[in-house]
DNA sequence: CTCGGCATCCTAT
DNA sequence: CTAACGATAGGATGCCGAG
């Protein structure tokens, strides 16, 4: 057996874990419990609204699949090419209800637990030999379990690092457990096209197929310095090492801290005036801000973003003479940078990110600031906070409460609900 | 020259 | 017909001005 032969000191034992569908999955377990359909049986999917152009396929099931729907595309072109499919809107509260339960489940397999993604687990198996000596067949267990628990199906990887583990756990599908442990690399990994390696999208790809290398194991046989010419000196040689199947990357039980916000939105309709800018910039900054004082930071970098009708993205950004979690002060200096930067194009989405996050200490008093405008903006924020803590984070926004005294307030909060799942507003 | 800041691109879920 | 289509996050890269 493998064991035999390949233990060593440092060889791991990595579980990918990775819902199937994830979001179709959960609607279609909750839909099961109240005696509807299960989605996963007909042509389905999580996604937009048609009607806007925002409308895009987030999640779809198999027979979707086989009708060419994709995730990702417009809802809308999904509909021409499989126009009895069902189209269920996304609930993230569901979501993360599942989610919660699904990694229950995992980390009692092992102390080391990686949340990868909210329907995504990497288990450092590693050691666990006395307790599961046949990690096929704990796989099987896991995955079994979860399916008799929970109701919705998963597929494992099991390999020796990260990258191998995450890229058996997308083959054949669902609710399957591979192995792709080295020497399995030739057979299973290398035919596979470019494009399916970890972290090679579709630029590189389309630089890679122009110099002959179509397959994953082209790559492994390449000269890593020539593949560094195509695509870059470190993903370049990230990339030739991932075709050898070799990662050293640990399964990270803590969650690296943040290090940035960012909150942007599509609209339906074109963005031609500041005036109606603002009070989205306003929305956008206090959500951001908001998350900066729940996790205790502050930013010292604000940058604003926009797209135009042509898909050219804008950017412009600037440091902060002071770190700062106060809604208005990010809001002002977001106000200036798109000043600065808009030509008055019309847009189809605004966005803002703060960056450069810092401990929040202690106060740091600038000799230019008004202490006490400061100390009116913080009681405005803390009350703002005491609400969201009421009614669940990301409900309450400045948009929601200017509701009705204000034309524009009102439009902007009702662009921002139609794709933020989050979000809900306060009312009703 | 190097370094930090900035704009843009790439990739993932 | 094309590409991108969506929100959020992180990283890479190339340019430019300051020292």
């Amino acid at each position: 057996m493998r064991e035999e032969q390949t233990k060593t000191t440092t060889e791991r034992l990595i579980f990918h874990v990775d819902v199937n569908s994830a979001f179709l999955s959960w609607e279609s377990v909750r839909r099961i419990q109240e005696g509807l359909p299960d989605l996963r049986d007909i042509p389905a999917c999580i996604g937009g609204d048609p009607t806007k152009r925002t409308g895009i396929v987030v999640a779809k099931s198999i027979p979707a699949k086989k009708c060419g729907v994709q995730t990702g595309e417009p809802v809308a072109m999904a509909l021409r090419k499989c126009p009895n499919m069902v189209i269920v809107p996304s609930d993230f509260d569901l979501y993360v209800r599942c989610s919660r339960a699904f990694k229950k489940i995992c980390a009692s397999y092992t102390p080391v637990m990686e949340s990868f993604s909210i329907d995504e687990v990497f288990l450092d198996m590693t050691g666990t030999s006395l307790l599961y000596p046949d990690p096929i067949a704990a796989a099987h267990e896991i995955k079994d379990r979860i399916y008799e628990e929970l109701g919705f199906t998963v597929n494992i990887g099991i390999s020796t690092n990260k990258l191998l583990a995450k890229m058996a756990s997308d083959f054949e599908k669902p609710n399957k457990v591979h192995t792709l442990f080295p020497e399995e690399i030739p057979e299973k990994m290398w035919p596979l096209p470019v494009r399916e390696l970890l972290f090679l999208g579709k630029a590189s790809e389309k630089k890679l197929i122009k110099a002959g290398i179509r397959t994953i194991g082209d790559l492994a046989h390449a000269r890593e310095a020539d593949i560094q010419t195509l695509i870059g000196k470190k993903n370049g040689h990230q990339l030739y090492q991932y075709a050898r199947g070799i990662d050293d990357s640990p399964v990270k039980a803590q969650p690296d801290e943040a290090k940035g916000f960012s909150a942007e939105t599509t609209f339906n309709e074109d963005i031609i005036s500041i005036e109606q800018v603002n009070p989205i910039l306003l929305a956008q900054c206090d959500i951001v801000a908001a998350r900066m004082r729940r996790k205790k930071k502050k930013c010292t970098s604000v940058s604003v973003t926009f797209r135009t009708l042509e898909f050219r993205n804008r950017s412009h950004q600037t440091k902060l003479p002071n770190a700062t979690d106060v809604t208005d002060e990010i809001y002002h200096c977001a106000k200036q940078l798109f000043r600065e930067s808009w030509k008055g194009e019309p847009l189809r989405l605004i966005g803002i990110a703060v960056t450069g996050l810092t401990e929040d200490d202690f106060e740091q008093l600038s000799l230019f600031e008004d202490p006490e405008k400061k100390e009116k903006s913080r009681k405005l924020d803390a009350a703002l906070d005491a609400i969201r803590q009421k009614y669940g984070n990301d409900k309450v926004t400045r948009a929601s409460i200017l509701n009705g005294t204000q034309g524009i307030a009102r439009k902007a909060k009702a662009q921002m609900k139609n794709d933020d799942n989050i979000r809900k507003n306060i009312k009703h």
